[in-house]
DNA sequence: TGGCTCTTACTGAACGTTCGGTAAGTATTA
DNA sequence: TAATACTTACCGAACGTTCAGTAAGAGCCA
């Protein structure tokens, strides 16, 4: 696949601190995200966090790479020797047949904090990358796909973009609508897609 | 095309706050958004706010119903006779291949209060709701086209899951990476999809 | 026409609460 | 004893919300 980024290392406190946001995200959403609320979650007092970062921007920053971190680590698997069956296994990581309550919580916390990359350079720039490194992986498996021969010869940076909105989108409203079945229908039909659209029939 | 939902008549002090909370939102996003701000836009008082509205959530809800009407005035055009132009008019309107500023801004906007969507439940619904009324226009134009003889014998609702999936991820990329390339990528590969997936070729 | 009542659409000040942030002090460990 | 990891107690500003008061006008009666 892609070449990950590297990841940083959390202290113990920092770590238990990015849990506690991340609970707090989860509970009162980014608007009603406040150092009180996280400090209530970690169970100390809000200046015990002030002790580790120097202001509420710095601590959004880091929970920012905290969660990517954890996003990315789900998706990023080993390569097989198919092509199809690894556009389906990327395509499974980011939206999942059925997801577990894990992968709901991580995507809906996401969901929030990607809304603030509107407003926010900081947040655009990290969700840009995220798009560039997710396009890039699937871009590379469908350029595979074209040089064995299993895929026609598409434009591997469209599909891959094609294929990103796709999951996107359907990863989106899935956190956002209740709308379940039009996110299981997205899946069969992207997979029916690969098939008929990009695989070279004998 | 699909049935419109009644709007509802705004009084002018309704609507000039309607205005304010769109131009505070626009500057200061929906984590930012306060009533003073609102207020500001306004050139008024907070209390002038407080006396055509009970509440914030009062006023948050009925801005929703704002925004969404104007999204939907965006998207509501009369239906030509034919499908694939029906189809690519469609999606023209939700994913334009050059935005304007106004466009972008009203998108942006919209994806600001959809992420509240993830915490909130009347946000949920009115989302649910949209998607549900996008999805149903363009069954709609697939059926239309299945009838006619244009377009395969394909699932209409799958597909149509399918296309809104996608320029929901566009859009929401659109709004949040400075992917603007990827957002162009797409289009074209959708109409491609549209063109070689669904049209019957003689 | 002038005076009276009542409504509409506000203003400005203040309420209690919560916000992000800080200064000073206190255990615990090396 | 010095650094580490905190707690307690607090600050000023901003928050949503309420309240008393008022200018402008409409509707009606004499």
């Amino acid at each position: 696949m892609v070449a990950d980024a590297p990841e940083r290392d959390w202290s113990a406190a920092e770590a238990e601190i990015m849990e506690a946001t991340y609970r707090a995200l989860l509970e009162h959403g980014y608007a009603g995200l406040s150092i009180s609320r996280i400090a209530a979650e970690l169970g100390k007092s809000k200046a015990a966090i002030y002790y580790h970062y120097d202001a509420k921007d710095d601590l959004l920053v880091a929970f920012l790479e905290f969660a990517v971190d954890r996003f990315e680590a789900t998706v990023a698997t080993e390569t097989g020797d198919e092509p199809t069956a690894d556009l389906e296994h990327v395509v499974e990581k980011l939206l999942p047949l059925q997801p577990d309550e894990e992968q709901r919580q991580l995507q809906a916390v996401l969901v929030g904090l990607r809304s603030q990359a509107v407003t926010n350079e900081v947040f655009r720039e990290q969700f840009t990358r995220i798009d560039d490194r997710l396009a890039a992986t699937i871009r590379d498996v469908v350029e595979r796909g074209i040089e064995e021969g299993t895929f026609r010869d598409v434009d591997p940076s469209r599909v891959a973009e094609h294929i990103l909105a796709t999951v996107n989108g359907a990863m989106y409203a899935r956190a956002t609508t209740d709308r379940e079945s039009a996110a299981a229908a997205t899946r069969v039909s992207l997979a029916s897609y690969i098939d008929s659209e990009l695989r070279r029939h004998p």
